[in-house]
DNA sequence: TGTACATCAGTGAACGCGCGTTCACTGATGTAC
DNA sequence: TGTACATCAGTGAACGCGCGTTCACTGATGTAC
């Protein structure tokens, strides 16, 4: 059945949760509240309590949104014609132009815990490995052709961070070699590194053109892992 | 005059700071309060605004702290016997060493804003720059004696970047080349990636040793942009 | 199609909490003679 | 060394605010016959 009821629900289900993520914006992730968005769409604080459990609740919803939609939009670059080397570059530029995109659904994820708030771990540990491997998988294939790994310095992988990826493949059943889960990893530390800098405003001030600095730091850093771009 | 009365006074100053650092290190940057802090001290709350104008002085005091004691201890590393070359890495080590140490006053510097607490921008600019000229004047003394600049890559710096960093060269007269501006700037982006995502706790699980994989991270980054480090 | 009943959205009042800050005060510590 | 005064640390009460959540309620929307 789908009742005028059902659909107004909907409505007023997801008019909340964006009116949520629209006053985060202007007040950061902290400065969000019940009474706050029941203000702004002009009803009662007790009401939205119909739609969501609690407070935390709602915050839970964003935040299973917002990492979906990351691993949504990098999937979306995952898949195409072109070469498997230029849809990893087109991958880790579309991980910054989410970001900028969406400032407060990545800090949710990635920024400063907020406060009272603690995130259910079965919620937010599978999808945040569903970023992780899209971005292996895709540097897996871009690296199947190619002969060399990488340059001699980016081979020598720490003993022990080796064991620790060796045994994480065998618990998981990945089929992905330890080099690629290991580069993957500093991949992404790379790309957060710069994008949350940015997000923060650490950066523009040094840098000027973000977008070209770190489309260059992105490029250098897929050749020494040994990936073969085209030349921009 | 050094009264009784004074040193009670700076005794109780710098207690009140350390009272507000242990909290924040509980509750998180934003879960401190005044009023917290008096319960904790055992004393009234309208008794703090003898020794702080404001509860957002108080937060000033402490990021300035913060500022300074990561410059300071990057400081510590730039001087000694061992060729500049090792000494920028123990820099680069010393920087997460610190923020493992010091991880609230880390977050307080990089992390997410304090909600309705605007850092006043007269004091916390020069602050960073402090940190961030420390590293370039270090890294353009390991690469004095250098033949070649880093990889091929590594050199080609997007056209708008050189420009912006040749404009910064000017307006503060740093004597720093362009060069090595821009290889800090790619240094202090991967090391801040490491290290914010370890304080999130969202690299243990896939790295295992963070100590090894950063340290080798560093290592790769450095001979990337030229540096000439004796083998570990 | 109309009626009786169940479901559910939305409300205002209230609870108990914590916050930063102001104010008029008490009592102790310092200072000047 | 003692006295009179000024300075200052610390206090309890209060102001005005916002918060998440509960509760008993009204009135509209749906459902079953």
């Amino acid at each position: 059945m789908d009742t005028r009821r059902d659909r107004q629900r909907a409505a007023l289900t997801s008019e909340i949760k964006s009116t949520a993520q629209r006053l985060m914006a202007e007040h950061g992730t902290a400065g969000v509240s019940l009474r706050l968005i029941a203000r702004e769409l002009g009803m009662s604080a007790p009401s939205l309590y119909h739609y969501y459990a609690s407070y935390d609740a709602l915050i839970t919803a964003l935040l299973v949104d917002a990492f979906n939609a990351l691993a949504d939009e990098l999937e979306r670059h995952t898949e195409g014609q072109l070469p498997a080397a230029q849809r990893v570059l087109n991958v880790t530029l579309a991980f910054r132009s989410w970001a900028l995109r969406h400032p407060i659904d990545f800090q949710l994820i990635y920024g400063n815990p907020i406060p009272g708030y603690q995130a259910p771990r079965e919620l937010t540990v599978p999808a945040v490995v569903r970023s992780y491997t899209i971005i292996a998988q895709l540097l897996e294939a871009a690296l199947a052709g190619s002969e060399q790994h990488g340059t001699a310095e980016f081979s020598c992988i720490p003993e022990t961070v080796a064991a620790h990826l060796a045994q994480m493949k065998q618990e998981n059943s990945y089929d992905i070699s330890s080099y690629v889960l290991h580069a993957t990893l500093v991949l992404w530390t790379r790309m957060y590194g710069c994008v949350m800098l940015e997000l923060y405003n650490h950066l523009q001030a040094s840098v000027g053109d973000t977008d070209a600095f770190y489309r260059a730091q992105m490029i250098q850093s897929l050749r020494a892992v040994g990936v073969e771009l085209a030349s921009p």
